[in-house]
RNA sequence: GCGGGGGUGGCUGAGCCUGGCCAAAAGCGGCGGACUUAAGAUCCGCUCCUGUAGAGGUUCGAGGGUUCGAAUCCCUUCCCCCGCACCA
């Protein structure tokens, strides 16, 4: 047998070809409801990278598998074909990001392509075609009928060297850096489109809860990203200023409340800074609200606290945050480690009012108060020094205070902004509005969208606003001159409901189709990386809700699977092209096939870990599948010396039988967990105990055709091209993609109790041939116990009777085996909670008789497998149910 | 700080939810053997300690607890990674 590798690349194409042309991964329309199997789709920046592969060969792989399974499936793919990088690569190559852009997808689709990932190619979108993003333009303005979007002044985050304005996202880190270029991000005020997502804070919150098939950091990350928050809102007056207003959640802690606190930019501290020196210096030149040290500026005023009317010292504070809260604290250093922070540098009354509920509280005396002087005690417990409240519990104090405090109020404050989607760039969707000096703004008509992009102009700021004929109209409502938007959207309205658009990718008069989307939706399986755990994952979840609610999508979430895929690394770290550690996967196809490609990645890890790319793994993978077409093509060249076709089995023949319903039972398991590397692992294991009976038995043809048939339709689903040709070098009939998945006779329990009898009774063999130090063992004896005794044993395992051993004596032929019984029963009586069932005495038998080869190959001697019946009594007594006798002559 | 995930044999890493078949899968590395002129590849074993018949001992970050029985459940504690964070 040759050791050469197959022609991976004649292999891979010929069978590309023959799917497309019978056009095999085409979902019809009029499917029920398929399995919706979806990896996210790409940027399309030019070239595959590995976290692309692994990300499309885990959709891939179940998607086919999914198939094989006779599930109809959906598996698209498309492009996030908007975005800045376009026009940045534009301008350095003197083109235009819509050439740019295609070029890319090109590129990338016929990589995706040379990897073999099996989409229907029929249902591609592409983000920045007008086909698509009329209806995002569409949808805006269903968002704009239900009161969903709102313009407004905001301030923003500028990153100078982009020009544009970044989503909270899209800046990183404490130094606030731009995510795309590592510029210093600037704040600046715009009128910007928002699209009211907090209207659904509450549900997108709560959902969260339902959502199973999420990985826990995904669900945990989104609710910490809504920051949902139940306080009380209460006023306190300042003298000149009058009310203001406060968010706290500590309630309860009023009566500690020794100073007040203004946020820097908050409208009381731009009055003050304009009349007093102090205030200004501060504001405008120490508050450093990133900084770790609590600043500060007394301002010589005095709030009045409503519940005791008492005058406390007013502040303005880097530490408080005008879009948190009302941008105004009541501060409680006793109750609060910031405010004790602040309150220790600036010298202010600390005064503890919280103490912690003692353990044997009678609920009525009132405790010591806590010392506090060194550090905060921030848990709920019992008022003290809190007047007419003293003695309360925190919680029915935050009640009662909230309800008798001259207007305060419950309130609930979110961390989560309405989300901004204007961008003031050309590489995007136009936010389809026209201004008009007397109409203000002004939604375009349906049946005038989409609005178009203008010819690119290459331009420093928005070549929108410099695309003067363009942006020359006349208002649809008045007819008078006008002007259009020249806001762009954000790239994440695009994919917030592409995954409704694959349902009906060329319908003309909606985005989708709305019965096809109700029957089809949500996808079943989703798969991508962390990444976008917030953003892209949140907004998708959000605009399912509204079009559940304004346009009658019978779903509200999108996603019911979701893996988040681990990376892939060269030496423990990120493969990036600043560190020069990328592997590229075009090299891996060229070199070593796309099936080897695939196959090492799903076997080297669980799709959500981290693993490291490793040329060795790849090889070795290779190897393997060039060792499997040598096994197929061998067995189909009749180069292998089989036994006639009508010869009867022989324990060899079981043998393999059995491990190959094991592989089958096991495989199958693990693929519908997502666990490739466990199920490729069976298939690899299979393809070794194919080769090693080819090696060491005249195999059984049907035995032998059958392993090699199930371990090529097991590997089908990761190594597609080589699974194909094989399955034609069998002879078999149709694609092996459109091929039924193999059935077991027998269960995953059975298969892996046998195995367990195997491998346990091969070990005793070893350990008594060792120990004992024999040198030549000359004949091996394996004695499976008498009937009896797995009858014990199963009696054993259901009683619940005191006295075992009489319970056992209740059966005739148990006791008719006298003196042997009692002792076994003693036996079961002293472990009885310890047991556990095993296989039948005849299972047993039947697979320690497959298993014989086995032993009788490593040790060179005779085996002899017998029932206790036929063995002799000093032998067959030792055998219990799990554990066969062995007695091994010299 | 809060939240999430982890700490397992020389290394990587499964098991932990649903306690017992767990001295603990698999891979790597190492050792021995088969094949080969040799190397490579492949195949068969071994790889915590002790042991002349399948046994015993000590292990799963540390310490306690529950249980007939704990890598697995509970509590305390230390360390690592990820996300969020001067969030009122």
């Amino acid at each position: 047998m040759s050791q050469e590798a197959y022609d991976h690349t004649a292999v891979e194409s010929r069978w590309q070809e023959a799917w497309a042309d019978a056009s095999v991964y085409r979902t019809a329309d009029d499917v029920d409801d398929p399995t919706y199997v979806l990896g996210m789709y790409p940027y399309p920046s030019g070239k595959l990278h590995m976290g692309h592969v692994r990300n499309y060969t885990i959709t891939d792989a179940y998607a086919r598998y999914r198939r094989m399974r006779g599930d109809d499936v959906l598996h698209p793919m498309g492009w996030d074909a908007f975005g800045l990088p376009a026009e940045n690569a534009a301008k350095e190559r003197d083109t235009n990001p819509r050439d740019w852009t295609f070029d890319c997808i090109d590129t990338m689709r016929g990589q995706m392509k040379s990897m073999g990932f099996g989409y229907d190619w029929d249902r591609e979108i592409t983000t920045c075609t007008p086909e698509y993003y009329e209806w995002n333009q569409w949808l805006f303005s269903r968002f704009s009928d239900a009161g969903l979007v709102e313009r407004r002044e905001a301030e923003v985050n500028w990153c100078p060297s982009c020009e544009t304005v970044l989503a909270d996202e899209q800046v990183e880190g404490d130094a606030e850096l731009c995510w795309r270029c590592d510029t210093p991000v600037e704040t600046r005020d715009l009128d910007q489109w928002f699209l009211k997502i907090t209207e659904y804070a509450d549900e997108l919150l709560e959902a969260i809860d339902d959502l199973e098939g999420w990985p826990n950091s995904v669900r945990q990350m989104q609710r910490n990203w809504i920051g949902r928050q139940h306080g009380s809102e209460v006023d306190f007056r300042i003298e000149g200023h009058g009310s203001v207003r406060a968010f706290t959640t500590r309630l309860d802690t009023i009566h500690g409340a020794t100073f007040f606190a203004l946020a820097p930019d908050h409208p009381i501290s731009e009055e003050l800074a304009a009349e007093d020196d102090a205030v200004h210096e501060f504001v405008r030149h120490e508050a450093d609200p990133d900084g770790d040290e609590p600043n500060g500026v007394e301002t010589g005023l005095t709030a009045t606290n409503p519940v005791t009317g008492e005058e406390i010292p007013v502040f303005v504070a880097d530490f408080v945050l005008s879009d948190v809260g009302t941008g105004a604290l009541m501060a409680v250093p006793a109750h609060d480690e910031r405010d004790h922070a602040f309150a220790t540098k600036k010298g202010v009354e600390i005064r503890p009012v919280i103490a912690p509920e003692p353990d044997d509280w009678d609920g009525e005396t009132i405790p010591d108060a806590p010392d506090v002087s060194e550090a905060a005690f921030t848990d709920d417990g019992v008022l003290v020094d809190s007047g007419e409240y003293g003695g309360l519990d925190s919680e029915t104090a935050r009640e009662r205070l909230t309800e008798e405090i001259e207007g305060a109020e419950e309130s609930t404050q979110y961390q989560l902004r309405d989300w901004g989607i204007s961008r003031q760039r050309y590489w995007g969707t136009p936010i389809p509005v026209v201004h008009c000096d007397d109409c203000g703004p002004v939604s375009v008509p349906d049946e005038d969208l989409p609005v178009e992009l203008p010819e690119f102009i290459n331009t420093t700021g928005n070549p929108l606003d410099a695309a003067e004929e363009w942006k020359a109209t006349t208002c649809p409502d008045c007819g008078a001159a006008a002007t259009r938007e020249t806001d762009t959207m954000d790239t994440f309205v695009d994919s917030s409901w592409y995954f409704l658009r694959y349902v009906s990718p060329d319908l003309a008069d909606a985005p989708f189709d709305l019965d096809r989307a109700n029957d089809w939706m949500p996808v079943d399986q989703y798969v991508g990386g962390i990444e976008h755990a917030v953003m892209h994952l949140l907004y998708s979840r959000f605009f399912t809700k509204v079009l559940a609610d304004e346009e009658g999508l019978d779903h509200r979430e999108p996603f019911t699977n979701l893996l988040a895929q681990g990376m892939v690394q060269l030496d423990g770290e990120k493969m990036s092209k600043s560190k020069g550690n990328v592997v590229s996967p075009q090299r891996i196809v060229e070199e070593y096939g796309a099936d080897t490609a695939r196959l090492f990645m799903l076997q080297a890890a669980q799709p959500e870990r981290d693993f490291d790319w490793s040329e060795e793994g790849v090889k070795s993978t290779h190897r393997f599948l060039a060792r499997l077409s040598d096994l197929v093509e061998g067995y189909a060249a009749g180069d292998v010396a089989t036994v006639g076709r009508d010869a009867d089995r022989d324990t060899v023949d079981e043998y393999v039988a059995d491990e190959v319903d094991a592989a089958v039972a096991i495989a199958g398991d693990e693929y519908d967990d997502l666990t490739f590397n466990v199920a490729l692992r069976e298939a690899q294991d299979l393809v070794r105990t194919l080769r090693s009976y080819r090696e060491h038995a005249e195999p059984h043809p049907d035995v032998y055709e059958r392993g090699l048939d199930v371990a090529v339709r097991l590997l089908a689903p990761v190594a597609p091209h080589l699974a194909e040709e094989l399955w034609e070098t069998l002879g078999r009939d149709g694609f092996v993609v459109e091929a039924d998945w193999p059935s077991a006779t027998a269960d995953r329990e059975t298969v892996e109790r046998r195995r367990r009898l195997v491998a346990n009774t091969r070990e005793d063999v070893r350990d008594i041939v060792e120990v004992a130090g024999i040198e030549d063992p000359e004949r091996i004896d394996v004695v499976v116990a008498p009937d009896w005794k797995y009858d014990a044993l199963e009696i054993a395992i259901d009683s619940d009777a005191d006295n075992l051993i009489s319970e056992l004596m209740q059966e005739s032929h148990i006791r008719a085996q006298g003196d042997e019984a009692a002792s076994y029963g003693q036996d079961l009586q002293a472990e009885r909670e310890a047991l556990s069932g095993t296989l039948s005495g005849d299972e047993e038998y039947a697979a320690l008789r497959a298993a014989a080869w086995l032993i009788e190959r490593e040790f060179d001697a005779p085996v002899v497998v017998e029932r206790a019946n036929d063995a002799p009594d000093d032998v067959a007594r030792k055998a219990e149910p799990g554990r066969p006798a062995i007695d091994i002559a010299e």
